[in-house]
DNA sequence: ACTGGATCCTGACTGC
DNA sequence: TGCAGTCAGGATCCAG
């Protein structure tokens, strides 16, 4: 569900309440996640260790700590971190509590299980657990070259491609589709047809409409909420993302919606035509 | 090497 | 009112 904008707005939430406090103790549900909770890690670099930074990675939450050791949480679809008073009632899907020394505890709820929470050892580098992450939408590196050079021979919708994390980070569903719009690039788009000016107008408007969405709290369709129980507001401004049938803000044609690797996408046909596979260039390699 | 589909889960909503 | 089916912001694994 969070995308990167509701990550960063959790983080930045988060850093001001976490930085410098002690985890006194941590609690752990007994429900199982989709990856295996840190018991014994945590028991080992968490429990009585303080806060230094509170940082975003990808769709990743770390919480770096003076053990050397770095708390990895990621929210899957319906992940949340909130705070509560230490002894108000635990919820349901509550899976971790870290209790601080201000009386405080932060709480991870996430209700279909997708979310994680990891701990990195002090020694072991992030990267090695978090995998082979492509650059962040806000990198230097992520440019409308290294996109075209990943592109090449890729018969994947452009929609997929963006949402691939091994080429970039962060752009999810939501996102993608809104990216591509304002580009005028029909998602089903075979990434290897996209020309340069295609990918020059991607990473602009991605690093625009992320940007957009960060300062508006993030989107929120269903549950998601910052670190202070606040619904986001980009939701009212998305173009075509959960409008099909409406008209396009642009040209007051249709919004259409198809399923591309699965999931929902929204589109103009108007102002994002599809190119026909007839016309491909050859595939290299 | 790529690509599409299934899968992990709960809960909200739709239509019969 | 109930019940079956569909759909959700993500990411990984597997077969073809």
């Amino acid at each position: 569900m969070p995308e990167l904008p509701e990550v960063e707005v959790i983080c930045r939430g988060l850093a001001p309440v976490l930085t410098g406090r002690t985890i006194i103790k941590v609690s752990f549900g007994a429900q199982k996640m989709r990856l295996p909770l840190p018991v014994e890690a945590t028991a080992r670099w968490v429990t009585g260790h303080k806060i230094v930074t509170v940082r975003r990675r990808a769709k990743y939450v770390l919480v770096d700590l003076d053990s050397s050791a770095t708390l990895l949480i990621h929210l899957g679809m319906t992940g949340r971190l909130n705070f509560f008073p230490a002894d108000s009632a635990v919820a349901k899907h509550d899976h971790v509590r870290w209790l601080l020394d201000n009386g405080l505890e932060l709480r991870f709820n996430d209700t279909r299980r997708f979310g994680s929470v990891q701990v990195i050892g002090p020694g072991q580098e992030p990267e090695a657990i978090i995998g082979a992450l492509g650059p962040d939408p806000f990198w230097p590196e992520f440019t409308a070259p290294y996109l075209a050079d990943l592109s090449k021979g890729r018969q994947v919708p452009v929609k997929n491609f963006l949402m691939d994390n091994r080429v970039v980070t962060g752009i999810g569903n939501i996102y993608a589709s809104e990216i591509l719009f304002t580009s005028g690039i029909n998602p089903t788009t075979p990434a290897a047809v996209l020309t340069p000016r295609d990918w020059r107008e991607i990473v602009a408007n991605s690093k625009l409409i992320l940007t957009e969405a960060i300062a508006c709290g993030g989107t929120t369709i269903a549950d998601y909420v910052n670190s202070r129980g606040e619904k986001g507001y980009f939701q009212t401004r998305l173009r075509v993302y959960g409008r099909a049938g409406e008209s396009c803000p642009t040209c007051g044609g249709k919004i259409d919606k198809v399923s591309l690797g699965g999931r929902a996408s929204f589109y103009c046909p108007a102002c994002q035509p599809a190119r026909h596979p007839g016309r491909l260039p050859k595939m290299k390699r």
